[in-house]
DNA sequence: TCATCAACGGTACTGAGTACCGTCTCAAAG
DNA sequence: CTTTGAGACGGTACTCAGTACCGTTGATGA
Protein backbone atom coordinates (compact mmCIF):
# COMPACT_ATOMS: atom_id res chain seq x y z
CA UNK A 1 0.00 0.00 0.00
CA UNK A 2 1.81 2.71 -1.57
CA UNK A 3 0.91 6.90 -0.16
CA UNK A 4 -1.50 8.81 -2.37
CA UNK A 5 -0.19 10.08 -5.87
CA UNK A 6 1.47 13.43 -5.99
CA UNK A 7 -1.93 15.33 -6.83
CA UNK A 8 -3.80 14.38 -4.24
CA UNK A 9 -1.16 15.14 -1.43
CA UNK A 10 -0.65 18.32 -3.13
CA UNK A 11 -4.68 18.49 -3.36
CA UNK A 12 -5.19 17.89 0.61
CA UNK A 13 -2.41 20.08 1.64
CA UNK A 14 -4.00 22.99 -0.38
CA UNK A 15 -7.58 22.50 1.58
CA UNK A 16 -6.23 21.57 4.78
CA UNK A 17 -4.36 25.01 4.79
CA UNK A 18 -7.11 26.99 2.79
CA UNK A 19 -9.72 25.87 6.03
CA UNK A 20 -6.96 26.75 8.86
CA UNK A 21 -5.72 29.97 6.89
CA UNK A 22 -7.29 31.15 4.32
CA UNK A 23 -6.90 31.18 0.32
CA UNK A 24 -4.59 34.06 0.18
CA UNK A 25 -2.70 33.45 3.60
CA UNK A 26 -1.54 30.59 1.93
CA UNK A 27 1.63 30.01 -0.34
CA UNK A 28 2.36 27.69 -2.75
CA UNK A 29 5.73 26.91 -0.98
CA UNK A 30 3.10 25.71 2.37
CA UNK A 31 0.99 23.85 -0.03
CA UNK A 32 4.04 22.28 -1.44
CA UNK A 33 5.95 21.76 1.85
CA UNK A 34 2.69 20.10 4.34
CA UNK A 35 2.38 18.22 1.23
CA UNK A 36 6.47 17.05 1.65
CA UNK A 37 6.88 17.84 -1.93
CA UNK A 38 8.87 20.45 -4.08
CA UNK A 39 7.30 23.65 -5.07
CA UNK A 40 7.83 22.88 -8.95
CA UNK A 41 6.33 19.85 -8.24
CA UNK A 42 2.90 21.61 -7.19
CA UNK A 43 3.28 23.30 -10.43
CA UNK A 44 3.95 20.30 -12.63
CA UNK A 45 0.29 19.36 -11.46
CA UNK A 46 -1.85 22.10 -11.47
CA UNK A 47 -1.05 25.01 -14.03
CA UNK A 48 -1.65 27.39 -11.01
CA UNK A 49 -2.57 28.03 -7.03
CA UNK A 50 -6.36 28.10 -8.32
CA UNK A 51 -6.34 25.43 -10.02
CA UNK A 52 -5.98 22.93 -7.16
CA UNK A 53 -9.53 23.68 -6.35
CA UNK A 54 -10.80 23.20 -9.84
CA UNK A 55 -9.45 20.16 -11.16
CA UNK A 56 -11.12 18.75 -14.12
CA UNK A 57 -13.11 21.63 -15.80
CA UNK A 58 -11.66 21.35 -18.90
CA UNK A 59 -12.44 17.29 -18.85
CA UNK A 60 -16.10 17.81 -17.77
CA UNK A 61 -16.32 20.27 -20.69
CA UNK A 62 -15.14 17.58 -22.87
CA UNK A 63 -17.45 15.34 -21.62
CA UNK A 64 -20.65 18.14 -22.66
CA UNK A 65 -19.13 18.55 -25.73
CA UNK A 66 -19.26 14.99 -26.57
CA UNK A 67 -22.28 14.35 -25.13
CA UNK A 68 -23.97 17.36 -27.06
CA UNK A 69 -21.94 15.97 -30.58
CA UNK A 70 -23.76 12.58 -30.07
CA UNK A 71 -27.06 13.73 -28.54
CA UNK A 72 -30.04 12.66 -30.16
CA UNK A 73 -32.96 14.58 -29.21
CA UNK A 74 -35.85 16.45 -30.41
CA UNK A 75 -34.80 20.08 -30.06
CA UNK A 76 -31.55 21.72 -29.08
CA UNK A 77 -32.89 23.07 -25.69
CA UNK A 78 -34.15 19.78 -24.58
CA UNK A 79 -30.26 18.06 -25.99
CA UNK A 80 -28.55 20.83 -23.77
CA UNK A 81 -31.52 20.45 -20.64
CA UNK A 82 -30.40 17.20 -20.72
CA UNK A 83 -26.43 17.49 -20.64
CA UNK A 84 -26.07 20.37 -18.22
CA UNK A 85 -27.55 17.36 -16.06
CA UNK A 86 -23.93 15.99 -16.52
CA UNK A 87 -22.36 18.84 -14.52
CA UNK A 88 -24.83 18.13 -11.66
CA UNK A 89 -24.02 14.77 -10.96
CA UNK A 90 -20.34 15.55 -11.54
CA UNK A 91 -20.60 17.86 -8.17
CA UNK A 92 -22.88 15.64 -7.00
CA UNK A 93 -20.56 12.86 -6.96
CA UNK A 94 -17.83 14.88 -5.76
CA UNK A 95 -20.11 14.95 -2.47
CA UNK A 96 -17.99 17.23 -0.01
CA UNK A 97 -15.01 18.14 -2.19
CA UNK A 98 -17.78 20.66 -4.08
CA UNK A 99 -19.05 21.89 -0.57
CA UNK A 100 -15.56 23.10 0.31
CA UNK A 101 -14.52 24.42 -2.80
CA UNK A 102 -17.95 26.25 -2.62
CA UNK A 103 -16.76 27.16 0.95
CA UNK A 104 -13.84 28.79 -0.59
CA UNK A 105 -15.33 30.64 -3.37
CA UNK A 106 -18.07 32.48 -1.29
CA UNK A 107 -15.53 33.93 0.55
CA UNK A 108 -12.58 34.51 -2.04
CA UNK A 109 -13.44 36.59 -5.30
CA UNK A 110 -10.79 35.46 -7.29
CA UNK A 111 -12.15 32.03 -6.74
CA UNK A 112 -15.69 33.13 -6.98
CA UNK A 113 -14.58 35.23 -10.61
CA UNK A 114 -13.36 31.87 -11.50
CA UNK A 115 -15.51 29.95 -11.25
CA UNK A 116 -17.83 32.62 -13.12
CA UNK A 117 -15.81 32.27 -15.72
CA UNK A 118 -15.56 28.37 -15.98
CA UNK A 119 -19.77 28.65 -15.62
CA UNK A 120 -19.55 31.06 -18.38
CA UNK A 121 -17.61 28.40 -21.08
CA UNK A 122 -20.37 25.81 -20.57
CA UNK A 123 -23.02 28.91 -21.23
CA UNK A 124 -21.00 29.61 -24.73
CA UNK A 125 -21.14 25.91 -25.54
CA UNK A 126 -24.52 25.26 -24.83
CA UNK A 127 -25.23 28.66 -26.92
CA UNK A 128 -23.08 27.56 -30.12
CA UNK A 129 -24.68 24.32 -29.63
CA UNK A 130 -28.72 25.57 -29.92
CA UNK A 131 -27.51 28.15 -32.73
CA UNK A 132 -26.11 25.94 -34.85
CA UNK A 133 -29.09 23.01 -34.14
CA UNK A 134 -31.33 25.75 -35.46
CA UNK A 135 -29.41 26.63 -38.57
CA UNK A 136 -31.07 29.96 -38.70
CA UNK A 137 -29.01 33.06 -38.58
CA UNK A 138 -31.63 35.45 -38.16
CA UNK A 139 -31.33 37.75 -35.07
CA UNK A 140 -33.75 36.87 -33.59
CA UNK A 141 -32.92 33.39 -33.46
CA UNK A 142 -29.45 34.36 -32.63
CA UNK A 143 -31.36 36.09 -29.55
CA UNK A 144 -32.91 33.35 -28.69
CA UNK A 145 -30.46 30.71 -28.17
CA UNK A 146 -28.35 33.22 -26.33
CA UNK A 147 -31.38 33.10 -23.90
CA UNK A 148 -31.89 29.52 -24.34
CA UNK A 149 -28.62 29.33 -22.97
CA UNK A 150 -28.72 31.54 -20.49
CA UNK A 151 -31.37 29.86 -18.76
CA UNK A 152 -30.34 26.85 -18.69
CA UNK A 153 -27.12 27.89 -16.94
CA UNK A 154 -28.91 29.89 -14.82
CA UNK A 155 -31.33 27.09 -14.07
CA UNK A 156 -28.96 23.98 -12.87
CA UNK A 157 -26.70 27.09 -11.49
CA UNK A 158 -29.58 27.80 -9.06
CA UNK A 159 -30.06 23.80 -8.19
CA UNK A 160 -26.70 23.19 -7.80
CA UNK A 161 -25.49 26.10 -5.52
CA UNK A 162 -28.98 25.18 -3.42
CA UNK A 163 -27.50 21.61 -3.07
CA UNK A 164 -24.17 22.97 -2.62
CA UNK A 165 -25.46 25.07 0.68
CA UNK A 166 -27.63 22.42 1.88
CA UNK A 167 -30.87 23.16 1.31
CA UNK A 168 -31.45 20.46 -1.43
CA UNK A 169 -32.25 16.71 -0.53
CA UNK A 170 -32.72 15.84 -4.21
CA UNK A 171 -31.05 18.08 -6.59
CA UNK A 172 -31.35 15.61 -9.31
CA UNK A 173 -35.41 15.69 -9.38
CA UNK A 174 -34.91 19.46 -8.52
CA UNK A 175 -32.53 20.02 -11.74
CA UNK A 176 -35.45 17.91 -13.91
CA UNK A 177 -38.35 20.51 -12.34
CA UNK A 178 -35.88 23.47 -13.55
CA UNK A 179 -35.14 22.26 -17.07
CA UNK A 180 -39.06 21.60 -16.89
CA UNK A 181 -39.52 25.12 -16.31
CA UNK A 182 -37.21 26.46 -18.55
CA UNK A 183 -38.59 24.30 -21.31
CA UNK A 184 -41.96 25.96 -20.30
CA UNK A 185 -40.08 29.44 -21.32
CA UNK A 186 -39.45 28.11 -24.51
CA UNK A 187 -42.58 26.61 -26.24
CA UNK A 188 -41.20 24.52 -29.11
CA UNK A 189 -42.05 26.19 -32.55
CA UNK A 190 -41.66 23.59 -34.60
CA UNK A 191 -45.22 23.20 -34.88
CA UNK A 192 -45.83 26.26 -36.55
CA UNK A 193 -43.19 26.31 -39.77
CA UNK A 194 -45.25 24.15 -41.81
CA UNK A 195 -48.28 25.03 -43.90
CA UNK A 196 -49.92 21.41 -43.12
CA UNK A 197 -49.30 21.34 -38.98
CA UNK A 198 -51.10 18.87 -37.02
CA UNK A 199 -50.51 19.89 -33.37
CA UNK A 200 -52.59 22.52 -31.98
CA UNK A 201 -51.48 25.50 -29.89
CA UNK A 202 -53.84 26.10 -27.12
CA UNK A 203 -54.41 29.59 -25.58
CA UNK A 204 -56.55 30.20 -22.64
CA UNK A 205 -58.13 33.69 -22.07
CA UNK A 206 -60.31 35.56 -19.55
CA UNK A 207 -62.41 38.81 -19.91
CA UNK A 208 -64.98 40.51 -18.46
CA UNK A 209 -67.16 40.13 -21.77
CA UNK A 210 -69.69 36.86 -22.25
CA UNK A 211 -68.56 34.55 -24.25
CA UNK A 212 -71.17 34.87 -27.29
CA UNK A 213 -69.56 38.20 -27.78
CA UNK A 214 -66.12 37.09 -28.41
CA UNK A 215 -67.64 34.45 -30.78
CA UNK A 216 -67.27 36.45 -34.26
CA UNK A 217 -63.56 37.40 -33.67
CA UNK A 218 -63.05 34.01 -32.55
CA UNK A 219 -64.25 32.37 -35.66
CA UNK A 220 -62.09 34.86 -37.47
CA UNK A 221 -59.01 33.79 -36.10
CA UNK A 222 -59.81 30.08 -36.36
CA UNK A 223 -60.44 30.40 -40.40
CA UNK A 224 -57.77 33.17 -41.42
CA UNK A 225 -55.12 31.31 -40.24
CA UNK A 226 -54.35 34.81 -38.18
CA UNK A 227 -52.27 35.19 -34.65
CA UNK A 228 -52.80 38.18 -32.96
CA UNK A 229 -50.27 40.28 -31.41
CA UNK B 1 -4.09 74.29 -20.89
CA UNK B 2 -2.21 72.09 -19.02
CA UNK B 3 -1.45 68.16 -19.98
CA UNK B 4 -3.78 65.60 -20.01
CA UNK B 5 -3.84 63.70 -16.25
CA UNK B 6 -2.11 61.26 -14.99
CA UNK B 7 -4.69 58.83 -15.11
CA UNK B 8 -6.02 59.38 -19.02
CA UNK B 9 -2.32 59.56 -19.62
CA UNK B 10 -1.63 55.81 -18.04
CA UNK B 11 -4.88 54.88 -19.93
CA UNK B 12 -3.79 56.27 -23.00
CA UNK B 13 -0.33 54.58 -22.85
CA UNK B 14 -1.22 51.11 -22.19
CA UNK B 15 -3.90 51.14 -24.79
CA UNK B 16 -1.02 52.29 -27.31
CA UNK B 17 1.18 49.55 -25.86
CA UNK B 18 -1.05 46.70 -25.56
CA UNK B 19 -2.12 47.34 -29.22
CA UNK B 20 1.93 47.50 -30.55
CA UNK B 21 2.72 44.19 -28.61
CA UNK B 22 -0.40 42.55 -27.47
CA UNK B 23 -1.48 42.71 -23.61
CA UNK B 24 0.99 39.98 -21.72
CA UNK B 25 3.52 41.42 -23.67
CA UNK B 26 3.08 45.22 -21.87
CA UNK B 27 4.66 45.31 -18.14
CA UNK B 28 3.79 48.04 -15.88
CA UNK B 29 6.48 49.62 -15.85
CA UNK B 30 6.35 50.36 -19.68
CA UNK B 31 2.97 51.71 -19.53
CA UNK B 32 4.43 53.79 -16.52
CA UNK B 33 7.62 55.04 -18.58
CA UNK B 34 4.86 55.81 -21.86
CA UNK B 35 3.09 58.20 -20.07
CA UNK B 36 6.22 59.40 -18.35
CA UNK B 37 5.25 58.52 -14.97
CA UNK B 38 6.51 56.05 -12.20
CA UNK B 39 4.87 52.70 -11.75
CA UNK B 40 4.12 53.02 -7.97
CA UNK B 41 1.64 56.23 -10.01
CA UNK B 42 0.26 53.79 -11.82
CA UNK B 43 -1.23 51.28 -9.25
CA UNK B 44 -2.37 54.34 -7.39
CA UNK B 45 -4.56 54.93 -9.86
CA UNK B 46 -5.31 51.83 -11.22
CA UNK B 47 -5.84 48.56 -8.74
CA UNK B 48 -4.36 46.80 -11.25
CA UNK B 49 -3.07 46.13 -14.69
CA UNK B 50 -6.48 44.81 -15.81
CA UNK B 51 -8.16 48.08 -14.48
CA UNK B 52 -7.06 50.55 -16.52
CA UNK B 53 -9.07 48.73 -19.15
CA UNK B 54 -12.44 48.59 -17.50
CA UNK B 55 -12.41 51.87 -15.56
CA UNK B 56 -15.58 52.45 -13.62
CA UNK B 57 -17.53 49.41 -13.73
CA UNK B 58 -17.70 50.27 -10.17
CA UNK B 59 -19.36 53.26 -10.59
CA UNK B 60 -21.82 52.21 -12.78
CA UNK B 61 -22.86 49.28 -10.80
CA UNK B 62 -23.86 51.86 -8.63
CA UNK B 63 -25.34 53.52 -11.17
CA UNK B 64 -27.53 50.65 -11.44
CA UNK B 65 -28.72 50.10 -7.96
CA UNK B 66 -29.47 53.74 -7.27
CA UNK B 67 -32.07 53.27 -10.43
CA UNK B 68 -33.52 49.93 -9.17
CA UNK B 69 -34.03 51.98 -5.79
CA UNK B 70 -35.77 54.65 -7.37
CA UNK B 71 -37.56 52.93 -9.60
CA UNK B 72 -41.24 52.95 -9.89
CA UNK B 73 -42.36 50.37 -12.48
CA UNK B 74 -45.12 47.75 -12.76
CA UNK B 75 -43.17 44.51 -12.42
CA UNK B 76 -39.66 43.96 -11.64
CA UNK B 77 -38.83 42.62 -14.71
CA UNK B 78 -39.77 45.97 -16.09
CA UNK B 79 -37.75 47.66 -14.13
CA UNK B 80 -34.44 45.68 -14.49
CA UNK B 81 -35.35 45.68 -18.02
CA UNK B 82 -34.95 49.70 -17.93
CA UNK B 83 -32.08 49.98 -15.67
CA UNK B 84 -29.88 47.61 -17.77
CA UNK B 85 -30.52 49.94 -20.38
CA UNK B 86 -27.99 51.99 -18.50
CA UNK B 87 -25.19 49.96 -19.25
CA UNK B 88 -25.86 49.85 -22.72
CA UNK B 89 -25.83 53.17 -23.51
CA UNK B 90 -22.48 53.92 -20.53
CA UNK B 91 -21.13 51.53 -23.68
CA UNK B 92 -22.41 53.73 -26.56
CA UNK B 93 -21.27 56.66 -24.79
CA UNK B 94 -17.32 55.63 -24.60
CA UNK B 95 -17.74 54.73 -28.41
CA UNK B 96 -14.08 53.88 -30.20
CA UNK B 97 -12.83 53.22 -26.61
CA UNK B 98 -15.35 50.60 -26.00
CA UNK B 99 -15.01 48.64 -29.05
CA UNK B 100 -11.45 49.00 -28.09
CA UNK B 101 -11.73 47.25 -25.32
CA UNK B 102 -13.60 44.71 -26.61
CA UNK B 103 -10.78 43.93 -29.13
CA UNK B 104 -8.85 43.11 -26.34
CA UNK B 105 -11.36 41.35 -24.48
CA UNK B 106 -11.91 39.31 -27.34
CA UNK B 107 -8.03 38.02 -27.48
CA UNK B 108 -6.86 37.75 -23.60
CA UNK B 109 -8.36 35.11 -21.76
CA UNK B 110 -7.70 37.00 -18.40
CA UNK B 111 -9.28 40.22 -19.83
CA UNK B 112 -12.35 37.71 -21.03
CA UNK B 113 -13.11 36.01 -17.53
CA UNK B 114 -12.80 39.98 -16.40
CA UNK B 115 -15.34 41.38 -17.83
CA UNK B 116 -17.81 38.17 -17.16
CA UNK B 117 -16.97 38.55 -14.00
CA UNK B 118 -18.55 41.99 -13.80
CA UNK B 119 -20.92 41.04 -16.26
CA UNK B 120 -21.67 38.53 -13.62
CA UNK B 121 -22.24 41.14 -11.21
CA UNK B 122 -24.97 42.95 -12.63
CA UNK B 123 -26.79 39.71 -12.82
CA UNK B 124 -26.66 39.03 -9.05
CA UNK B 125 -28.22 42.29 -8.37
CA UNK B 126 -30.56 41.81 -11.01
CA UNK B 127 -31.58 38.55 -9.00
CA UNK B 128 -31.73 40.04 -5.54
CA UNK B 129 -33.78 43.23 -6.72
CA UNK B 130 -36.25 40.64 -8.24
CA UNK B 131 -36.13 38.46 -5.76
CA UNK B 132 -36.98 41.29 -3.20
CA UNK B 133 -39.49 42.57 -5.37
CA UNK B 134 -41.56 39.58 -5.50
CA UNK B 135 -41.28 38.95 -1.73
CA UNK B 136 -42.02 35.14 -2.12
CA UNK B 137 -39.17 32.94 -0.36
CA UNK B 138 -40.71 29.51 -2.82
CA UNK B 139 -38.26 27.69 -4.46
CA UNK B 140 -40.34 28.58 -7.86
CA UNK B 141 -39.97 32.08 -7.23
CA UNK B 142 -36.10 31.76 -6.58
CA UNK B 143 -35.56 30.48 -9.60
CA UNK B 144 -37.77 32.49 -11.86
CA UNK B 145 -35.94 35.27 -10.55
CA UNK B 146 -32.79 33.43 -11.45
CA UNK B 147 -33.76 32.62 -14.69
CA UNK B 148 -35.15 36.50 -15.14
CA UNK B 149 -31.98 38.24 -14.29
CA UNK B 150 -30.12 35.63 -16.52
CA UNK B 151 -32.30 36.74 -19.59
CA UNK B 152 -32.09 40.10 -19.09
CA UNK B 153 -28.23 40.33 -18.77
CA UNK B 154 -28.44 37.92 -21.58
CA UNK B 155 -30.37 39.67 -23.86
CA UNK B 156 -28.21 43.15 -23.28
CA UNK B 157 -25.10 41.40 -23.79
CA UNK B 158 -26.39 40.03 -27.06
CA UNK B 159 -26.83 43.45 -28.28
CA UNK B 160 -23.61 45.06 -26.71
CA UNK B 161 -21.89 42.89 -28.57
CA UNK B 162 -23.20 43.11 -31.82
CA UNK B 163 -23.17 46.76 -31.50
CA UNK B 164 -19.09 46.17 -30.34
CA UNK B 165 -18.72 44.33 -33.69
CA UNK B 166 -20.04 46.90 -35.77
CA UNK B 167 -23.23 44.70 -36.19
CA UNK B 168 -25.77 47.19 -34.95
CA UNK B 169 -26.78 50.37 -36.17
CA UNK B 170 -29.67 50.94 -33.82
CA UNK B 171 -28.17 49.20 -30.54
CA UNK B 172 -31.26 51.05 -28.43
CA UNK B 173 -33.82 49.95 -30.52
CA UNK B 174 -31.94 46.57 -30.23
CA UNK B 175 -32.44 46.22 -26.64
CA UNK B 176 -35.78 47.66 -26.70
CA UNK B 177 -36.62 44.67 -28.87
CA UNK B 178 -34.66 42.02 -26.79
CA UNK B 179 -36.43 43.27 -23.84
CA UNK B 180 -39.65 42.88 -25.31
CA UNK B 181 -38.58 39.51 -26.31
CA UNK B 182 -37.64 38.69 -22.69
CA UNK B 183 -40.44 40.05 -21.25
CA UNK B 184 -42.74 37.73 -23.61
CA UNK B 185 -41.37 34.78 -21.77
CA UNK B 186 -42.57 35.81 -18.58
CA UNK B 187 -46.03 36.43 -18.91
CA UNK B 188 -46.60 38.73 -15.78
CA UNK B 189 -48.96 36.62 -13.38
CA UNK B 190 -50.27 39.47 -11.38
CA UNK B 191 -53.38 39.46 -13.25
CA UNK B 192 -54.13 36.00 -11.63
CA UNK B 193 -53.64 37.16 -7.77
CA UNK B 194 -56.80 38.61 -7.17
CA UNK B 195 -60.23 37.46 -7.28
CA UNK B 196 -62.00 40.49 -8.64
CA UNK B 197 -59.70 41.26 -11.17
CA UNK B 198 -60.75 44.03 -14.36
CA UNK B 199 -58.07 42.80 -16.69
CA UNK B 200 -58.50 39.76 -19.43
CA UNK B 201 -56.12 37.55 -20.50
CA UNK B 202 -56.14 37.32 -24.18
CA UNK B 203 -54.90 33.56 -25.98
CA UNK B 204 -54.85 32.64 -29.03
CA UNK B 205 -55.20 29.25 -30.26
CA UNK B 206 -55.69 27.00 -33.14
CA UNK B 207 -56.76 23.54 -33.93
CA UNK B 208 -57.88 20.90 -36.17
CA UNK B 209 -61.27 20.97 -34.35
CA UNK B 210 -64.13 22.79 -35.42
CA UNK B 211 -64.72 26.27 -33.17
CA UNK B 212 -68.17 24.77 -32.02
CA UNK B 213 -67.01 21.60 -30.87
CA UNK B 214 -64.57 23.33 -28.67
CA UNK B 215 -67.58 25.48 -27.00
CA UNK B 216 -68.41 23.49 -23.89
CA UNK B 217 -64.39 23.27 -22.83
CA UNK B 218 -64.22 26.90 -23.64
CA UNK B 219 -67.32 28.16 -21.63
CA UNK B 220 -66.13 26.01 -18.30
CA UNK B 221 -63.08 27.70 -18.84
CA UNK B 222 -64.92 31.27 -18.53
CA UNK B 223 -67.42 29.86 -16.14
CA UNK B 224 -65.16 28.47 -13.74
CA UNK B 225 -61.94 30.38 -14.20
CA UNK B 226 -59.59 27.48 -14.15
CA UNK B 227 -56.56 27.44 -15.72
CA UNK B 228 -55.73 24.46 -18.05
CA UNK B 229 -52.35 22.97 -18.07
C1' DT C 1 24.99 -3.85 -16.37
C1' DC C 2 23.46 -0.22 -18.95
C1' DA C 3 20.11 2.81 -21.13
C1' DT C 4 15.83 5.01 -20.84
C1' DC C 5 12.19 7.59 -19.06
C1' DA C 6 9.28 9.67 -15.84
C1' DA C 7 8.79 12.04 -11.54
C1' DC C 8 10.83 15.06 -8.58
C1' DG C 9 13.86 18.96 -6.44
C1' DG C 10 16.49 23.23 -6.78
C1' DT C 11 17.92 27.57 -8.64
C1' DA C 12 17.14 31.57 -10.92
C1' DC C 13 14.37 34.54 -13.33
C1' DT C 14 10.15 37.73 -14.74
C1' DG C 15 6.44 40.44 -13.46
C1' DA C 16 2.28 41.83 -10.62
C1' DG C 17 1.08 43.85 -6.51
C1' DT C 18 2.22 45.94 -1.70
C1' DA C 19 4.56 48.70 1.90
C1' DC C 20 7.08 52.38 3.11
C1' DC C 21 9.56 56.43 2.79
C1' DG C 22 11.22 60.61 0.77
C1' DT C 23 10.43 64.68 -2.39
C1' DC C 24 7.98 68.30 -4.50
C1' DT C 25 4.25 71.60 -5.01
C1' DC C 26 0.68 74.34 -3.73
C1' DA C 27 -2.29 76.57 -0.72
C1' DA C 28 -3.97 78.12 3.50
C1' DA C 29 -2.79 79.74 8.02
C1' DG C 30 0.34 82.03 11.14
C1' DC D 1 7.47 85.83 4.43
C1' DT D 2 7.40 81.48 6.93
C1' DT D 3 5.29 77.45 8.39
C1' DT D 4 2.39 73.68 8.08
C1' DG D 5 -0.21 70.27 6.04
C1' DA D 6 -2.18 67.75 2.29
C1' DG D 7 -1.90 65.55 -2.06
C1' DA D 8 0.52 63.74 -6.03
C1' DC D 9 4.51 61.59 -7.37
C1' DG D 10 9.03 58.67 -7.50
C1' DG D 11 12.03 55.06 -5.75
C1' DT D 12 13.41 51.06 -3.22
C1' DA D 13 12.60 46.83 -1.47
C1' DC D 14 9.80 43.19 -0.61
C1' DT D 15 6.33 38.96 -1.36
C1' DC D 16 4.57 35.68 -4.23
C1' DA D 17 2.76 33.43 -8.59
C1' DG D 18 4.33 31.43 -12.53
C1' DT D 19 8.18 29.90 -15.99
C1' DA D 20 12.55 27.94 -17.64
C1' DC D 21 16.16 25.04 -17.08
C1' DC D 22 19.00 21.68 -15.20
C1' DG D 23 20.38 18.01 -12.24
C1' DT D 24 19.03 13.84 -9.47
C1' DT D 25 16.74 9.68 -8.33
C1' DG D 26 14.53 5.43 -9.07
C1' DA D 27 12.21 2.01 -11.45
C1' DT D 28 11.97 -0.73 -15.61
C1' DG D 29 13.42 -3.43 -19.18
C1' DA D 30 16.85 -4.98 -22.78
Amino acid sequence: MSRPSAAIRLADAAFALFDERGYEQTTVDDIAERAGLGRTTFFRHYRSKEAVIFPDHDRLLELIRDRLATSSHSTALVAVSDAVRLVLLHYIDEGELARRRYALTSKVATLRDREIASVARYQRLFREFIADWMGDPTEAASLRAELMAASVAAAHNHVLRRWLRGESADPVAEVDEAMREVLRLFPTPDARSGEDQQGSTVVAFRTGQDLDALLPALRRLVEDGQRPL
